[in-house]
RNA sequence: GGUGCGGUGGCCAAGUGGCCUAAGGCGAUGGAUUGCAAAUCCAUUAUUCGCGGGUUCGAAUCCCGCUCGCACCUCCA
Protein backbone atom coordinates (compact mmCIF):
# COMPACT_ATOMS: atom_id res chain seq x y z
CA UNK A 1 0.00 0.00 0.00
CA UNK A 2 1.24 3.31 -1.19
CA UNK A 3 1.90 5.91 1.77
CA UNK A 4 -0.48 9.13 1.65
CA UNK A 5 0.35 12.18 2.84
CA UNK A 6 -2.52 15.21 2.98
CA UNK A 7 -0.62 17.87 1.43
CA UNK A 8 -1.29 21.24 2.14
CA UNK A 9 -0.65 22.40 -0.51
CA UNK A 10 -2.68 20.61 -2.90
CA UNK A 11 -5.04 20.19 -0.03
CA UNK A 12 -5.84 16.77 -0.95
CA UNK A 13 -4.06 13.43 -0.03
CA UNK A 14 -1.28 12.19 -2.16
CA UNK A 15 0.77 9.38 -2.87
CA UNK A 16 4.36 9.68 -0.96
CA UNK A 17 7.36 9.39 -2.61
CA UNK A 18 10.51 10.92 -1.97
CA UNK A 19 12.78 13.10 -4.09
CA UNK A 20 15.83 10.49 -4.25
CA UNK A 21 14.82 7.31 -3.61
CA UNK A 22 15.31 5.40 -0.79
CA UNK A 23 16.13 9.11 0.94
CA UNK A 24 13.98 11.79 2.38
CA UNK A 25 14.77 15.26 3.31
CA UNK A 26 12.79 16.63 5.89
CA UNK A 27 12.51 20.03 7.21
CA UNK A 28 10.87 21.36 10.48
CA UNK A 29 9.97 24.85 11.63
CA UNK A 30 11.31 24.62 15.35
CA UNK A 31 11.38 26.67 18.38
CA UNK A 32 12.09 30.47 19.25
CA UNK A 33 14.62 30.09 22.32
CA UNK A 34 12.88 33.10 23.79
CA UNK A 35 11.32 31.49 26.57
CA UNK A 36 10.14 27.82 27.70
CA UNK A 37 8.18 25.62 24.90
CA UNK A 38 5.08 24.78 25.50
CA UNK A 39 3.25 21.28 24.97
CA UNK A 40 1.72 23.10 22.25
CA UNK A 41 4.94 23.77 20.23
CA UNK A 42 5.70 19.86 21.47
CA UNK A 43 2.95 18.28 19.81
CA UNK A 44 3.88 19.68 16.37
CA UNK A 45 7.51 18.53 16.76
CA UNK A 46 6.25 15.37 18.11
CA UNK A 47 4.34 14.93 14.71
CA UNK A 48 7.46 15.46 13.32
CA UNK A 49 9.16 12.58 14.96
CA UNK A 50 6.46 10.51 14.24
CA UNK A 51 6.76 10.82 10.75
CA UNK A 52 10.57 10.42 10.81
CA UNK A 53 10.07 7.70 12.19
CA UNK A 54 7.46 6.15 10.37
CA UNK A 55 9.75 6.45 7.46
CA UNK A 56 12.53 5.12 8.85
CA UNK A 57 10.49 2.01 9.96
CA UNK A 58 9.37 1.82 6.22
CA UNK A 59 13.09 1.78 5.19
CA UNK A 60 13.67 5.47 4.50
CA UNK A 61 16.87 7.09 4.90
CA UNK A 62 15.51 10.37 6.41
CA UNK A 63 17.47 13.53 6.73
CA UNK A 64 15.87 15.82 9.34
CA UNK A 65 16.42 19.55 10.00
CA UNK A 66 14.81 21.24 12.97
CA UNK A 67 15.67 25.45 13.26
CA UNK A 68 16.00 27.13 16.24
CA UNK A 69 15.34 30.55 16.13
CA UNK A 70 17.19 32.91 18.35
CA UNK A 71 17.12 35.89 16.10
CA UNK A 72 15.29 38.65 18.66
CA UNK A 73 12.85 39.72 15.80
CA UNK A 74 9.92 42.37 17.60
CA UNK A 75 6.62 41.51 19.27
CA UNK A 76 4.41 42.90 16.77
CA UNK A 77 5.78 42.21 13.47
CA UNK A 78 2.87 44.19 11.99
CA UNK A 79 4.17 47.38 12.70
CA UNK A 80 6.37 47.94 9.03
CA UNK A 81 7.63 44.06 10.18
CA UNK A 82 8.96 44.91 12.72
CA UNK A 83 7.77 47.38 15.56
CA UNK A 84 7.20 46.73 19.54
CA UNK A 85 9.68 45.65 21.95
CA UNK A 86 12.39 43.12 21.04
CA UNK A 87 11.82 39.48 22.49
CA UNK A 88 14.86 39.25 23.49
CA UNK A 89 14.50 41.86 25.70
CA UNK A 90 11.32 40.65 26.76
CA UNK A 91 13.19 37.64 27.81
CA UNK A 92 16.07 39.07 29.46
CA UNK A 93 13.64 40.47 32.01
CA UNK A 94 12.02 37.57 33.01
CA UNK A 95 15.38 35.59 33.25
CA UNK A 96 16.55 38.06 35.34
CA UNK A 97 13.39 38.23 37.65
CA UNK A 98 13.56 34.44 37.36
CA UNK A 99 17.15 34.59 38.55
CA UNK A 100 16.27 37.06 41.65
CA UNK A 101 13.29 34.60 42.80
CA UNK A 102 15.23 31.06 42.62
CA UNK A 103 13.71 29.65 39.75
CA UNK A 104 16.67 29.65 38.09
CA UNK A 105 19.27 27.71 39.16
CA UNK A 106 22.61 29.34 39.87
CA UNK A 107 25.30 29.27 37.21
CA UNK A 108 22.54 28.49 34.84
CA UNK A 109 23.21 32.03 32.99
CA UNK A 110 25.98 34.15 34.05
CA UNK A 111 24.47 37.38 32.31
CA UNK A 112 20.76 37.97 30.98
CA UNK A 113 21.67 40.92 29.64
CA UNK A 114 23.87 38.94 26.93
CA UNK A 115 21.09 37.59 23.91
CA UNK A 116 23.08 34.57 22.95
CA UNK A 117 23.52 33.34 26.64
CA UNK A 118 19.72 33.89 26.59
CA UNK A 119 19.06 31.74 23.53
CA UNK A 120 21.47 29.13 24.55
CA UNK A 121 19.60 28.68 28.22
CA UNK A 122 16.47 28.24 26.26
CA UNK A 123 17.80 25.89 23.50
CA UNK A 124 19.30 23.97 26.48
CA UNK A 125 15.89 23.69 28.27
CA UNK A 126 14.28 22.88 24.82
CA UNK A 127 16.43 19.71 24.10
CA UNK A 128 16.26 18.97 27.62
CA UNK A 129 12.49 18.71 27.32
CA UNK A 130 12.90 17.05 23.99
CA UNK A 131 15.26 14.20 24.42
CA UNK A 132 12.96 13.52 27.60
CA UNK A 133 9.55 13.11 25.08
CA UNK A 134 12.35 11.15 22.71
CA UNK A 135 12.12 13.39 19.68
CA UNK A 136 14.69 12.02 17.55
CA UNK A 137 16.41 14.88 16.50
CA UNK A 138 17.36 16.27 19.46
CA UNK A 139 19.93 13.30 19.64
CA UNK A 140 21.53 15.11 16.56
CA UNK A 141 22.36 18.62 18.22
CA UNK A 142 23.85 20.43 16.86
CA UNK A 143 24.60 19.05 13.39
CA UNK A 144 20.65 18.79 12.42
CA UNK A 145 19.38 21.91 14.62
CA UNK A 146 21.11 24.68 13.50
CA UNK A 147 20.69 28.13 15.16
CA UNK A 148 19.45 30.98 12.91
CA UNK A 149 21.78 33.52 14.09
CA UNK A 150 24.84 31.06 12.81
CA UNK A 151 23.62 31.66 9.29
CA UNK A 152 23.25 35.71 9.32
CA UNK A 153 25.93 35.62 6.08
CA UNK A 154 23.88 32.90 3.96
CA UNK A 155 20.44 34.88 4.54
CA UNK A 156 22.48 37.92 3.35
CA UNK A 157 23.16 36.17 0.31
CA UNK A 158 20.04 35.04 -0.52
CA UNK A 159 18.49 38.39 0.20
CA UNK A 160 21.25 40.10 -2.72
CA UNK A 161 20.32 37.93 -4.80
CA UNK A 162 16.42 38.19 -4.51
CA UNK A 163 17.51 42.17 -4.91
CA UNK A 164 19.27 41.12 -7.88
CA UNK A 165 16.54 39.02 -9.50
CA UNK A 166 13.63 41.32 -8.69
CA UNK A 167 12.07 39.47 -6.21
CA UNK A 168 13.21 42.30 -3.51
CA UNK A 169 13.74 46.26 -3.26
CA UNK A 170 15.21 48.62 -0.53
CA UNK A 171 11.95 50.78 0.50
CA UNK A 172 11.37 54.48 1.42
CA UNK A 173 12.67 53.57 4.91
CA UNK A 174 16.00 51.49 4.12
CA UNK A 175 14.74 47.99 4.87
CA UNK A 176 14.28 45.17 2.10
CA UNK A 177 11.35 43.89 1.19
CA UNK A 178 10.21 41.03 -0.75
CA UNK A 179 7.92 41.73 -3.61
CA UNK A 180 4.70 39.47 -3.64
CA UNK A 181 3.81 41.03 -6.62
CA UNK A 182 6.88 39.05 -8.55
CA UNK A 183 6.24 36.08 -7.23
CA UNK A 184 2.58 34.72 -9.05
CA UNK A 185 2.65 31.69 -6.74
CA UNK A 186 2.24 33.67 -3.62
CA UNK A 187 -0.80 32.58 -2.17
CA UNK A 188 -0.79 28.80 -3.18
CA UNK A 189 -0.17 27.51 -0.28
CA UNK A 190 -2.59 29.15 2.07
CA UNK A 191 -5.40 29.52 -0.13
CA UNK A 192 -5.22 33.41 -0.37
CA UNK A 193 -4.95 35.86 -3.31
CA UNK A 194 -3.15 38.84 -3.51
CA UNK A 195 -6.38 41.37 -3.27
CA UNK A 196 -8.17 39.19 -0.49
CA UNK A 197 -4.76 39.42 1.49
CA UNK A 198 -5.39 43.17 0.50
CA UNK A 199 -8.76 43.19 2.03
CA UNK A 200 -8.24 41.23 4.89
CA UNK A 201 -5.50 43.49 5.92
CA UNK A 202 -8.07 46.50 5.23
CA UNK A 203 -8.11 48.47 9.23
CA UNK A 204 -5.69 46.20 10.83
CA UNK A 205 -2.85 47.44 9.84
CA UNK A 206 -2.08 51.31 9.93
CA UNK A 207 -1.64 52.50 6.69
CA UNK A 208 1.66 54.74 7.80
CA UNK A 209 3.42 51.56 8.56
CA UNK A 210 2.74 50.35 5.05
CA UNK A 211 3.92 53.36 2.65
CA UNK A 212 7.22 52.12 2.70
CA UNK A 213 6.25 49.04 0.89
CA UNK A 214 4.92 48.54 -2.59
CA UNK A 215 2.09 46.38 -1.67
CA UNK A 216 0.65 45.61 1.90
CA UNK A 217 1.65 41.73 1.89
CA UNK A 218 5.41 42.65 0.91
CA UNK A 219 7.54 41.35 3.92
CA UNK A 220 10.41 42.33 5.45
CA UNK A 221 14.01 40.44 4.64
CA UNK A 222 16.70 42.79 6.29
CA UNK A 223 15.57 45.69 8.43
CA UNK A 224 18.02 48.28 9.31
CA UNK A 225 18.04 48.65 13.02
CA UNK A 226 20.54 49.90 15.65
CA UNK A 227 18.61 49.60 18.42
CA UNK A 228 17.87 45.88 18.21
CA UNK A 229 20.24 43.81 20.68
CA UNK A 230 20.98 40.91 18.34
CA UNK A 231 22.62 43.19 15.01
CA UNK A 232 24.92 42.48 12.02
CA UNK A 233 26.20 44.62 9.08
CA UNK A 234 25.04 44.31 5.75
CA UNK A 235 24.92 45.80 2.72
CA UNK A 236 21.38 47.20 3.72
CA UNK A 237 22.78 48.54 6.93
CA UNK A 238 23.51 47.13 10.44
CA UNK A 239 20.37 45.66 11.44
CA UNK A 240 18.67 42.03 11.50
CA UNK A 241 16.96 39.76 8.67
CA UNK A 242 13.34 39.26 8.53
CA UNK A 243 11.93 36.08 10.38
CA UNK A 244 11.01 33.71 7.35
CA UNK A 245 14.31 34.04 5.51
CA UNK A 246 16.27 32.09 8.27
CA UNK A 247 14.04 28.70 6.96
CA UNK A 248 14.41 29.21 3.51
CA UNK A 249 18.16 29.37 3.91
CA UNK A 250 18.87 26.77 6.20
CA UNK A 251 16.69 24.17 4.53
CA UNK A 252 18.65 24.87 1.38
CA UNK A 253 21.71 24.59 3.20
CA UNK A 254 21.76 21.64 5.53
CA UNK A 255 19.74 19.39 3.41
CA UNK A 256 21.83 20.34 0.07
CA UNK A 257 18.69 20.73 -2.10
CA UNK A 258 16.45 23.16 -3.59
CA UNK A 259 13.89 20.87 -3.11
CA UNK A 260 13.09 19.15 0.06
CA UNK A 261 10.59 16.40 0.35
CA UNK A 262 8.68 17.50 3.32
CA UNK A 263 8.62 20.71 4.96
CA UNK A 264 6.38 20.68 8.58
CA UNK A 265 5.14 22.76 10.76
CA UNK A 266 2.36 24.05 13.19
CA UNK A 267 -0.80 25.37 11.02
CA UNK A 268 -0.74 29.06 12.30
CA UNK A 269 2.74 28.88 10.19
CA UNK A 270 0.68 28.05 6.93
CA UNK A 271 0.52 31.66 6.39
CA UNK A 272 2.33 34.04 6.02
CA UNK A 273 5.52 31.79 6.80
CA UNK A 274 5.78 29.18 5.10
CA UNK A 275 4.04 30.86 2.54
CA UNK A 276 6.62 33.47 2.52
CA UNK A 277 9.40 30.45 2.57
CA UNK A 278 8.17 29.39 -0.52
CA UNK A 279 8.38 32.53 -2.32
CA UNK A 280 12.23 33.26 -1.34
CA UNK A 281 13.07 29.65 -1.98
CA UNK A 282 11.49 29.95 -5.40
CA UNK A 283 12.55 33.12 -6.00
CA UNK A 284 15.92 31.96 -6.00
CA UNK A 285 16.05 28.72 -7.16
CA UNK A 286 13.99 28.87 -9.99
CA UNK A 287 12.34 26.08 -9.16
CA UNK A 288 8.26 24.93 -9.39
CA UNK A 289 8.21 24.39 -5.49
CA UNK A 290 10.17 24.24 -2.54
CA UNK A 291 8.94 21.16 -0.74
CA UNK A 292 6.71 18.75 -2.12
CA UNK A 293 4.93 18.13 1.03
CA UNK A 294 3.75 20.79 3.19
CA UNK A 295 2.17 18.94 6.40
CA UNK A 296 1.13 21.07 9.61
CA UNK A 297 -0.22 20.04 13.04
CA UNK A 298 -3.29 21.68 14.12
CA UNK A 299 -3.71 23.03 17.55
CA UNK A 300 -3.82 21.62 21.02
CA UNK A 301 -6.58 23.08 23.43
CA UNK A 302 -6.23 22.42 26.78
CA UNK A 303 -9.74 21.36 28.68
CA UNK A 304 -11.00 22.36 25.56
CA UNK A 305 -9.66 26.51 25.72
CA UNK A 306 -6.77 27.77 23.59
CA UNK A 307 -4.06 27.54 25.95
CA UNK A 308 -2.94 30.94 27.11
CA UNK A 309 -1.13 32.44 30.17
CA UNK A 310 -3.76 34.25 31.36
CA UNK A 311 -6.11 31.44 31.66
CA UNK A 312 -3.70 29.99 33.50
CA UNK A 313 -4.03 26.55 31.24
CA UNK A 314 -0.12 27.25 29.73
CA UNK A 315 1.99 24.04 30.16
CA UNK A 316 5.20 23.74 29.56
CA UNK A 317 6.48 19.86 29.14
CA UNK A 318 8.50 20.73 32.38
CA UNK A 319 5.31 21.78 34.29
CA UNK A 320 3.24 18.91 32.90
CA UNK A 321 6.02 16.69 33.99
CA UNK A 322 6.37 17.61 37.39
CA UNK A 323 2.89 17.13 38.03
CA UNK A 324 1.53 20.42 37.47
CA UNK A 325 -1.57 19.46 35.53
CA UNK A 326 -1.88 15.92 37.46
CA UNK A 327 -0.37 16.47 41.21
CA UNK A 328 2.10 13.82 40.80
CA UNK A 329 5.36 13.32 38.36
CA UNK A 330 4.83 12.10 34.96
CA UNK A 331 6.24 9.94 33.43
CA UNK A 332 7.84 11.46 29.67
CA UNK A 333 6.60 8.55 27.80
CA UNK A 334 3.23 9.02 28.86
CA UNK A 335 3.18 12.91 27.33
CA UNK A 336 4.66 11.77 24.46
CA UNK A 337 1.99 9.30 24.19
CA UNK A 338 -0.61 11.50 24.92
CA UNK A 339 0.80 14.01 22.37
CA UNK A 340 1.04 11.74 19.39
CA UNK A 341 -2.46 9.49 20.27
CA UNK A 342 -4.36 11.84 18.13
CA UNK A 343 -4.17 12.80 14.69
CA UNK A 344 -2.30 15.72 13.46
CA UNK A 345 -4.98 17.28 11.62
CA UNK A 346 -7.72 17.51 14.55
CA UNK A 347 -7.39 19.54 17.23
CA UNK A 348 -6.48 17.83 19.98
CA UNK A 349 -7.85 18.37 23.42
CA UNK A 350 -5.10 17.99 26.48
CA UNK A 351 -6.91 17.31 29.46
CA UNK A 352 -5.92 15.71 32.44
CA UNK A 353 -8.07 12.64 31.94
CA UNK A 354 -6.45 12.31 28.84
CA UNK A 355 -3.35 12.12 30.43
CA UNK A 356 -4.40 9.42 32.73
CA UNK A 357 -5.74 7.55 30.19
CA UNK A 358 -2.46 7.37 28.29
CA UNK A 359 -0.23 6.24 31.34
CA UNK A 360 -2.64 3.64 31.19
CA UNK A 361 -1.96 2.75 27.80
CA UNK A 362 1.91 3.06 28.09
CA UNK A 363 1.59 0.89 31.53
CA UNK A 364 -0.22 -1.93 29.35
CA UNK A 365 2.45 -1.88 26.52
CA UNK A 366 5.27 -1.51 29.05
CA UNK A 367 4.33 -4.29 31.11
CA UNK A 368 4.00 -6.23 27.85
CA UNK A 369 7.42 -5.62 26.93
CA UNK A 370 9.11 -6.67 30.15
CA UNK A 371 6.50 -9.77 30.20
CA UNK A 372 8.23 -10.86 26.61
CA UNK A 373 11.68 -9.80 27.24
CA UNK A 374 10.92 -11.94 30.44
CA UNK A 375 9.35 -15.33 28.62
CA UNK A 376 12.08 -14.84 25.68
CA UNK A 377 15.11 -13.95 27.92
CA UNK A 378 15.50 -11.07 25.23
CA UNK A 379 15.84 -13.39 21.82
CA UNK A 380 13.54 -11.85 19.30
CA UNK A 381 12.46 -13.83 16.09
CA UNK A 382 13.61 -12.40 12.97
CA UNK A 383 10.58 -11.26 11.38
CA UNK A 384 9.97 -8.57 8.67
CA UNK A 385 7.35 -5.59 8.23
CA UNK A 386 5.18 -7.90 6.55
CA UNK A 387 4.42 -9.90 10.28
CA UNK A 388 0.24 -9.21 10.67
CA UNK A 389 0.42 -6.62 13.32
CA UNK A 390 3.27 -5.01 11.93
CA UNK A 391 1.74 -4.95 8.77
CA UNK A 392 -1.46 -3.53 9.93
CA UNK A 393 0.04 -0.88 12.42
CA UNK A 394 2.23 0.08 9.06
CA UNK A 395 -0.68 0.22 6.96
CA UNK A 396 -2.51 2.47 9.04
CA UNK A 397 0.06 4.99 9.51
CA UNK A 398 0.55 5.44 5.45
CA UNK A 399 -2.77 6.49 5.49
CA UNK A 400 -2.14 10.14 6.37
CA UNK A 401 -0.89 9.01 10.06
CA UNK A 402 -3.39 7.39 11.23
CA UNK A 403 -2.86 6.71 14.66
CA UNK A 404 -5.79 6.16 16.23
CA UNK A 405 -5.81 3.07 13.42
CA UNK A 406 -2.47 1.91 14.36
CA UNK A 407 -3.16 1.91 18.11
CA UNK A 408 -6.28 0.18 17.08
CA UNK A 409 -4.51 -2.47 15.72
CA UNK A 410 -2.06 -2.62 18.48
CA UNK A 411 -4.30 -3.30 21.23
CA UNK A 412 -7.00 -5.88 19.28
CA UNK A 413 -3.23 -7.77 18.94
CA UNK A 414 -2.34 -7.20 22.43
CA UNK A 415 -5.78 -8.51 23.53
CA UNK A 416 -5.59 -11.88 22.01
CA UNK A 417 -2.36 -13.25 23.81
CA UNK A 418 0.88 -13.94 21.32
CA UNK A 419 1.59 -17.86 21.02
CA UNK A 420 4.77 -16.81 20.04
CA UNK A 421 6.80 -14.72 22.43
CA UNK A 422 9.75 -14.12 20.78
CA UNK A 423 8.18 -13.39 16.86
CA UNK A 424 5.31 -11.07 19.53
CA UNK A 425 8.63 -8.98 20.90
CA UNK A 426 10.33 -8.81 17.48
CA UNK A 427 7.11 -6.89 16.52
CA UNK A 428 6.40 -5.22 19.56
CA UNK A 429 10.16 -3.70 19.33
CA UNK A 430 9.19 -2.69 15.45
CA UNK A 431 6.35 -0.52 16.46
CA UNK A 432 7.89 0.42 19.51
CA UNK A 433 10.46 2.34 17.09
CA UNK A 434 7.53 4.48 15.92
CA UNK A 435 5.85 4.59 19.24
CA UNK A 436 8.81 5.22 21.60
CA UNK A 437 7.12 4.48 25.16
CA UNK A 438 7.90 1.35 25.96
CA UNK A 439 10.19 1.64 26.74
CA UNK A 440 11.80 5.05 25.93
CA UNK A 441 14.72 4.46 23.61
CA UNK A 442 16.50 6.89 25.94
CA UNK A 443 15.24 6.89 28.92
CA UNK A 444 17.80 5.05 30.70
CA UNK A 445 20.45 7.43 30.07
CA UNK A 446 18.44 9.88 30.37
CA UNK A 447 17.59 9.26 33.75
CA UNK A 448 21.28 7.87 34.44
CA UNK A 449 22.40 12.00 34.10
CA UNK A 450 19.74 12.84 36.83
CA UNK A 451 19.70 12.52 40.20
CA UNK A 452 17.29 9.63 41.30
CA UNK A 453 15.48 11.08 44.53
CA UNK A 454 11.98 10.55 43.30
CA UNK A 455 11.34 8.08 46.50
CA UNK A 456 11.21 11.27 48.62
CA UNK A 457 13.35 9.41 51.60
CA UNK A 458 11.07 6.80 51.97
CA UNK A 459 12.55 2.88 51.97
CA UNK A 460 10.41 1.19 49.25
CA UNK A 461 11.64 -2.28 49.77
CA UNK A 462 11.54 -2.06 53.78
CA UNK A 463 7.38 -0.66 53.33
CA UNK A 464 6.60 -4.26 51.11
CA UNK A 465 8.33 -5.97 53.54
CA UNK A 466 6.23 -4.61 56.28
CA UNK A 467 3.22 -4.83 54.69
CA UNK A 468 4.17 -8.86 54.06
CA UNK A 469 4.94 -9.47 57.67
CA UNK A 470 1.74 -7.21 58.85
CA UNK A 471 -0.18 -9.57 56.25
CA UNK A 472 1.50 -12.55 57.15
CA UNK A 473 0.63 -11.68 60.81
CA UNK A 474 -3.31 -10.75 60.23
CA UNK A 475 -2.14 -7.50 61.53
CA UNK A 476 -4.60 -5.78 58.37
CA UNK A 477 -4.50 -2.49 59.86
CA UNK A 478 -1.01 -2.02 60.20
CA UNK A 479 -0.40 -3.28 56.32
CA UNK A 480 -3.01 -0.79 55.02
CA UNK A 481 -1.21 1.57 56.56
CA UNK A 482 1.98 1.06 55.00
CA UNK A 483 0.34 0.54 52.08
CA UNK A 484 -1.57 4.23 52.04
CA UNK A 485 1.84 5.52 52.72
CA UNK A 486 3.11 3.90 49.59
CA UNK A 487 0.33 5.14 47.24
CA UNK A 488 0.48 8.49 49.15
CA UNK A 489 3.95 8.55 47.60
CA UNK A 490 2.62 8.23 44.33
CA UNK A 491 3.49 4.19 44.10
CA UNK A 492 0.77 1.43 43.15
CA UNK A 493 1.08 -1.82 45.19
CA UNK A 494 0.33 -5.24 44.00
CA UNK A 495 0.33 -8.29 46.03
CA UNK A 496 1.84 -11.14 43.98
CA UNK A 497 2.48 -14.98 45.32
CA UNK A 498 6.37 -13.51 45.54
CA UNK A 499 5.46 -10.67 47.71
CA UNK A 500 4.14 -7.26 47.64
CA UNK A 501 5.85 -4.78 44.96
CA UNK A 502 5.52 -1.39 44.44
CA UNK A 503 6.25 0.81 41.29
CA UNK A 504 6.13 4.03 40.55
CA UNK A 505 2.95 5.10 39.08
CA UNK A 506 2.94 6.76 35.36
CA UNK A 507 0.63 9.50 35.96
C1' G B 1 -15.97 38.99 4.53
C1' G B 2 -12.13 35.30 2.40
C1' U B 3 -9.49 30.41 2.97
C1' G B 4 -9.04 25.56 5.06
C1' C B 5 -10.30 21.49 8.56
C1' G B 6 -13.80 18.96 11.43
C1' G B 7 -18.75 17.27 14.18
C1' U B 8 -19.27 8.87 15.47
C1' G B 9 -21.06 5.86 22.73
C1' G B 10 -19.70 9.05 29.40
C1' C B 11 -14.52 10.68 27.32
C1' C B 12 -10.59 9.83 23.33
C1' A B 13 -11.28 7.71 18.65
C1' A B 14 -11.18 4.05 13.93
C1' G B 15 -14.31 3.14 10.05
C1' U B 16 -15.14 7.00 3.67
C1' G B 17 -20.97 2.77 -0.48
C1' G B 18 -22.87 -3.74 1.34
C1' C B 19 -18.34 -8.14 5.87
C1' C B 20 -21.10 -1.87 10.41
C1' U B 21 -27.12 -4.13 14.73
C1' A B 22 -19.83 0.60 13.96
C1' A B 23 -12.53 -1.35 15.75
C1' G B 24 -9.50 -0.06 19.76
C1' G B 25 -8.27 2.68 24.40
C1' C B 26 -10.10 4.85 28.93
C1' G B 27 -14.24 4.76 32.09
C1' A B 28 -18.60 2.39 34.11
C1' U B 29 -21.41 -2.04 35.71
C1' G B 30 -21.61 -7.39 37.13
C1' G B 31 -18.59 -11.80 38.17
C1' A B 32 -13.77 -14.58 39.36
C1' U B 33 -9.63 -13.35 42.61
C1' U B 34 -8.31 -10.60 47.46
C1' G B 35 -8.35 -9.97 54.68
C1' C B 36 -10.15 -5.40 52.05
C1' A B 37 -8.16 -3.08 47.93
C1' A B 38 -4.94 -2.71 43.65
C1' A B 39 -3.33 -5.47 39.45
C1' U B 40 -5.15 -9.53 36.45
C1' C B 41 -9.00 -12.49 33.95
C1' C B 42 -14.30 -13.11 32.09
C1' A B 43 -18.89 -10.66 30.68
C1' U B 44 -21.99 -6.30 29.66
C1' U B 45 -21.77 -1.22 27.92
C1' A B 46 -23.97 3.19 20.20
C1' U B 47 -30.09 -0.75 15.95
C1' U B 48 -26.73 4.44 15.83
C1' C B 49 -22.97 8.06 13.29
C1' G B 50 -24.55 17.24 14.20
C1' C B 51 -29.68 18.47 11.64
C1' G B 52 -32.89 18.27 7.16
C1' G B 53 -33.40 16.70 2.27
C1' G B 54 -31.57 13.82 -2.07
C1' U B 55 -28.85 9.80 -5.06
C1' U B 56 -28.81 4.33 -4.57
C1' C B 57 -31.41 -2.26 -4.30
C1' G B 58 -28.23 -0.49 -0.12
C1' A B 59 -25.09 5.49 3.16
C1' A B 60 -21.77 6.99 9.18
C1' U B 61 -19.57 6.65 4.26
C1' C B 62 -21.69 10.14 -2.17
C1' C B 63 -24.56 15.06 -3.36
C1' C B 64 -27.27 19.66 -1.70
C1' G B 65 -28.84 22.93 2.19
C1' C B 66 -28.50 24.20 7.33
C1' U B 67 -26.08 24.23 11.93
C1' C B 68 -22.12 24.06 15.46
C1' G B 69 -16.77 24.00 16.55
C1' C B 70 -11.63 25.11 15.32
C1' A B 71 -7.72 27.54 12.67
C1' C B 72 -5.43 31.15 9.40
C1' C B 73 -6.05 35.99 6.89
C1' U B 74 -1.46 40.41 12.65
C1' C B 75 3.68 37.52 16.34
C1' C B 76 2.29 32.48 17.66
C1' A B 77 3.59 25.03 17.02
Amino acid sequence: MPIRFYNTLTNRLEDFNSVEPNVVRMYSCGPTVYDFAHIGNFRSFLFADLIRRFLEVQGYDVDHVMNITDVGHMTEDHLADGGGEDKMELAAQRLKEDKKSGKVPDGAIENPDDPYQVAQYFTDAFLGDARKLGLKIAFEYPEKIPHATNHIEDMQLMIAELLKNGHAYVGADQAVYYSVESFPNYGKLSGNSLDQLREGSGGRVEQKDQSNKKHPGDFLLWKPDQSHIMKWDSPWGTGYPGWHIECSVMAKKLLGRDVIDIHTGGEDLIFPHHECEIAQSCGTSGEESFARFWMHARFLLVEGEKMSKSKGNFFTVRDVLSGKVTGRDVHPAVLRYELLRSHYRSNMNFTEKGLRDSAGAVRKLTELNARLEEQTGGEAAQIDNSYPVVAEFLQALSDDLNISGALGCLFTWISQKPDNPHEALAALRIINKILDVAPMEHAQELADSEEASDAGGLDIKGLCQGIDAARANKDYAKADELRDQLQDAGYEVRNSPEGTVATKQLA
